[in-house]
DNA sequence: CAAAGTCTGTTCAATATTGAACAGACGAAC
DNA sequence: GTTCGTCTGTTCAATATTGAACAGACTTTG
């Protein structure tokens, strides 16, 4: 349940500067960066490109933790010394990832301030973020869960160009990052579209009117 | 839905040291350290004591984010501009806190390496255990979330002393800890109860038993 | 173009959850 | 000791959610 916009020009190659020696990775679309359950060794920076967090519970459902862009961090657990990676990260489109060693980073973290300052504003942002998704999940129903989700997927755009990643999200995919089924999330599509709060036509627009749906 | 055995000797009066005038204010049990809504303008640092972490929707239902303990942070999110608090926080046990503007912090971490490193672990591991909350909704019912939750907080001791929270935590509390209602809580815990999982005895005793309830 | 795979539209019974109500137990305050 | 407030035990109808099923539309692949 992610969709931010940030870093642009200006974090671009950010840690390819730092770096003394660049460890860009580089990922087409559907391949698998980290896997759930994996020694859990690297931080990871997205340079570019758009990736997904994915994992799935030993009874086999699976959950969307959140889509990243540029100039977010993910696997940053194995800073705390966790075993393995808790989730697994898909590139939704073609994707460049810097991959750094979890004390790597914190040594970073210790002699650069930009880079220290740059990866705590990131870490406050994306706790606020969970958080609010965790908040959404205790106050409200799949419904209003849906609607905020749909919305800030379209807000996910770079100027006037819709973001590709709508396209990309299907109601299987809208269903595990609401957190709920999808029987769910088909039906509250026709009832939004009935009600012309979005719009098929290929692709899926949201309109700004799908915000009633969380005003009642 | 918080209860982390941290801190301890190593890092009380960890900001006490760095500061150069110490803004530590006491709070006695109740009392409100931040309110929600509030202008957000300072850090928070747990320099000894519990605080729970709440909030209330715009329809008049509250929700427990956290409890914290020594060496946590709390209004973090005035870093990265946050215009207001966006939970309350209040003491569960006469506790003293250290109060840092958000720049200031932001500064300090810059200059101060130790502190850069242990609020990145802070924000890491915060977000990790959000993220398992999260989880949690997305995967489990509520009878396994209270267990979760119940036997979190009942290894939340010092040594061997049971920490004082669990005696100062309601069904109604553990309802807005869990994201349910009060019947559902009760209806559980007596069930937990009759299975011997628990135990009533003026306190609550929670045997490891109840993890039986998290896997099945 | 046909087959296979993926996505949507739709239904439905079984289950989980809400939200409100009321009564009793208990301790604190007057 | 009585009143008040807070907590637990309990019930219940209304509502939300699950999880599975099946058919049709569409795309991709050989």
């Amino acid at each position: 349940m992610e969709s931010r916009r940030r870093g642009g020009s200006g974090t671009l190659g950010f840690f390819a500067k730092a770096l003394p020696s660049k460890r860009i990775k580089e990922f087409k679309t559907g391949e698998t960066i980290i896997s759930q359950g994996e020694d859990c060794t690297d931080v990871h920076y997205i340079e570019k490109g758009v990736v997904k967090l994915t994992l799935v519970s030993n009874r086999g459902k699976g959950a969307v933790l959140g889509i990243l862009g540029e100039g977010d961090f993910f696997g940053e657990a194995c800073i705390t010394g966790d075993a393995v990676y808790s989730t697994s990260a898909i590139a939704l489109v073609p994707s460049a990832v810097n991959v750094i060693k979890g004390k790597a980073m914190l040594r970073m973290a210790e002699e650069d301030p930009a880079i220290s300052t740059h990866f705590i504003n990131y870490l406050v942002m994306r706790n606020r973020r969970i958080e609010q998704d965790l908040i959404d999940h205790m106050f409200n129903f799949s419904e209003k869960r849906l609607a905020r989700t749909l919305l800030l997927l379209a807000r996910n755009r770079q100027g006037d160009k819709v973001a590709p990643i709508l396209e990309k999200i299907g109601q299987d995919t809208l269903a595990e990052m609401v957190g709920t089924t999808r029987s769910r999330v088909n039906f509250f599509m026709n009832k939004f579209r009935k009600l012309g709060y979005i719009h098929y036509n290929g692709g899926l627009t949201v309109y700004d009117s799908l915000a009633n749906v969380l005003n009642e």
